[in-house]
DNA sequence: TCAATCCGTATC
DNA sequence: ATACGGATTGAC
């Protein structure tokens, strides 16, 4: 502390005295100042979710840092825990344990990490442990100790340019406010064709130019690759950002987040675990297609990074950009509060921009009778559409499932075929093998109909394989290929040719695709589920997003019923008013994220009391209802302002169970999926 | 009267 | 999970 005219040397003694008259004397061997570290010890029960105090001894006090991890003993046993902060005094009235071993000084848990953990942790019912395991990642001591080059004097940070953002308007809107250290919120579709890792970067750049880092997170590796490329051109060279994803390995991974924690590179770019990268003074959070459920994490407490990440923005005051090719329900919701601010470009623009979508083949009648397409799969003006295309560039196709024939059902009374040996689902895996059990894999040679004695199969649901081979006969003197689940074609050359991939495996075309086909679009909106509508919009707006502009002659054909909200919302180039639509319906059904959700699921005994639980005033508890096995569920929804009342008896019931050692219930918070 | 055991509760 | 304390039980 500095010393200043009014506070001369007697003042500062006196303070001084008073601090250590107030501080009962530090025992022999103890760290002279806050001796008390609290402590986040590495424990599943919920009962015992807070900190604990443990005494700092003089050997300890330099490296035991808030945010370093330590090992304890806790009752009886031996554990992991990070520091969460250095105190003064303890509450604690019992005898306290000394830390017995600072594993290393490096601040691994910041406060502010360690505080988003515990506001995460609460709005998804969790435990603050089960969310720092998914924010710091497992320790490598020899990248720790490794030496580590001098940094090279930086290179001059390039100047930003916001012509890639004109459609959006985003130079005055989104850079020039990052730059000059605002926080703007701002939700971006994007335009088809836009060169979406580079805008992403822009908007890093400009951040980069007020001192503040940036955490972007994609949903999968692909995207994650596309924006490391963009930014490594974008920011001049690849030293300005790094990399965290799972698929690094443990050495890399900690290796970047070392670079984060010691605050020597202040942008993070990753999947879903990096929504809690260190970044030092985090001015932009970053989300890319917050609709794709790769997004939400499949371990307790299952957050969503988007979740993640907005709450990161708050209590960081951070900038926040939401952008994809389509709109997820819960970005519009963040438009109609005022949160975020929307940046979509101007309806005309975007139709100029976009190829011109048609609706082909099957009428709403026929969809109805048979939803599979089946005959009208790949109607007159789809092939018309392919060979016409083909010559000019890539075409791509798109398709909703992976493999060959991957159902199976009776000619006769259309019932799914089933294994005879273990009631599992038939399927022909490929083009000349015979149909066999995707459960025990054994081969039904001589197949029965258990319900009408049928002999004849069918398939109901056509892979992207043998719609490959489909088109190969209706196309020739074109290559044919396949792009999806792990055999990902990642780029292709603008040469004429025919990609049939699966969502999210389509690759990207140089010059963009000459057309696009989208089959069995009836098959993917038969689903009922609460996101098949925006699911298919979000898929379909990718496919659509490839394709060269109708003035360019890009055209996709979207084999379905024209009436389906979902279609027209392609046809119209209307992300925006098909989310608004979206949200709307859960307004109206009294679903998120217009109201608070959470499921609660365990043994029937134990999960159908919990119906006479407090839960907050208003609430609505549904069920239980029978899932799998011996397993119920109950749904209570609450309006939004009680989602952490809601949230806190959660908790609450986690509590009292662990305190009896009863095993936890599977509680999810607003869940991606609701059947 | 005292040790062995059980059960509930706290875990710093 | 372990560990401790208080209550309970059973044998002398």
């Amino acid at each position: 502390m500095e010393e200043t005219e009014s506070d001369g040397p007697e003042q500062l003694a006196l303070v001084r005295d008073a601090v250590r008259k107030r501080r009962p004397k530090p025992a022999p061997g103890t760290a002279a100042e806050r001796p008390i570290a609290q402590v986040a010890v590495d424990m599943p029960l919920a009962h015992l979710d807070r900190p604990f105090d443990y005494v700092v001894t003089e050997a300890q006090d330099e490296a035991a840092r808030p945010g370093c991890r330590v090992r304890v003993r806790f009752a009886g046993q031996r554990l992991d825990g990070f520091i969460l902060d250095r105190v003064e005094t303890s509450d604690h009235t019992g005898r306290l344990g000394r830390l017995e071993r600072v594993v290393s000084p490096e601040v691994v848990l910041r406060p502010d990490i360690a505080r988003l953990c515990r506001t995460i942790a609460d709005r998804y019912a969790g435990t603050f442990a089960d969310v720092a395991r998914l924010a710091v990642p497992p320790r490598h001591a020899r990248e720790e100790q490794a030496e580590r080059t001098a940094a090279e004097s930086p290179r001059p940070l390039p100047a930003f340019e916001g012509a890639r953002w004109e459609p959006y308007d985003g130079q005055s809107r989104l850079l020039d406010p990052l730059a000059g250290g605002a926080s703007p919120r701002v939700c971006v579709p994007t335009l088809p064709r836009a060169d979406w890792p580079k805008l992403l970067a822009d908007a890093v750049l400009a951040t980069l130019h007020s001192r503040r880092g940036s955490v972007v997170c994609l949903p999968d590796v692909r995207d994650v690759d596309r924006l490391d490329a963009a930014l490594t051109a974008v920011l001049g060279g690849p030293e300005r950002h790094v990399v965290l994803t799972a698929a690094l390995g443990p050495q890399a991974r900690y290796r970047a987040f070392l670079a984060l924690a010691r605050g020597e590179i202040k942008v993070a770019i990753g999947n879903r675990a990096a929504a809690f990268a260190p970044v030092h003074d985090v001015g932009l959070v970053v989300v890319w297609d917050d609709g794709d459920d790769l997004h939400a994490e499949p371990r307790a407490p299952y957050p969503h990074a988007r979740e993640v990440l907005l709450t990161r923005a708050h209590e960081a005051t951070a900038a926040v950009l939401l952008a994809g090719p389509a709109r997820s329900v819960e970005a519009q919701s963040l438009v109609e509060s005022g949160w975020c601010v929307d940046l979509a470009a101007d309806s005309d623009r975007r139709r100029r921009a976009g190829p011109r979508v048609i609706v082909a083949g099957a009428s709403p009648g026929a969809a109805g009778r048979d939803p599979a397409g089946r005959g009208a799969r790949l109607p007159h003006e789809a092939q018309t559409v392919l060979r016409e295309s083909a010559p000019a560039g890539p075409v791509l196709v798109s398709v909703p499932r992976s493999g060959y024939r991957p159902a199976l059902a009776c000619r006769t009374c259309h019932e799914p075929a089933r294994c005879a040996s273990c009631q599992g689902p038939l399927a022909q895996p490929e083009s000349e093998a015979a149909p066999a059990c995707r459960w025990c894999g054994t081969v039904a040679a001589d197949w029965v109909c258990a319900e009408c004695g049928g002999t004849d199969l069918r398939a109901p649901v056509i892979g992207e394989r043998r719609t490959a081979e489909e088109i190969g006969r209706a196309v020739s003197g074109v290559p044919v290929r396949t792009s999806s689940g792990d055999r990902v074609l990642d780029h292709i050359d603008g040469r004429p040719q025919v990609i049939v991939a699966t969502p999210g495996a389509e690759p990207v075309a140089d010059g963009g695709y000459a057309a696009a086909l989208i089959l069995d679009a009836s098959l993917v909106l038969a689903r009922a589920d609460l996101r098949t509508g925006e699911e298919a919009v979000r898929r379909w707006s990718h496919v659509v997003a490839l394709v060269r502009p109708a003035d360019e002659g890009g055209r996709v054909i979207l084999v379905g019923s024209a009436s389906a909200p979902p279609v027209q919302a392609l046809v119209r180039a209307d992300p925006v008013g098909f989310a608004a639509r979206e949200l709307a319906e859960r307004r109206s059904a009294r679903l998120p994220p217009a109201v608070r959700l959470a499921t609660v699921s365990g043994p029937a005994d134990e999960v159908a009391p919990l119906r006479a639980e407090s839960w907050p005033d208003p609430s609505e508890v549904l069920g239980p209802v029978p899932t799998d096995d011996d397993v119920v569920r109950l749904v209570i929804r609450v309006p939004r302002r009680l989602g952490s009342a809601l949230s806190s008896t959660l908790q609450r019931i986690q509590s009292q169970r662990s305190a009896r050692k009863a095993p936890p219930l599977r509680i999810r918070v607003d869940p991606y999926e609701l059947e």
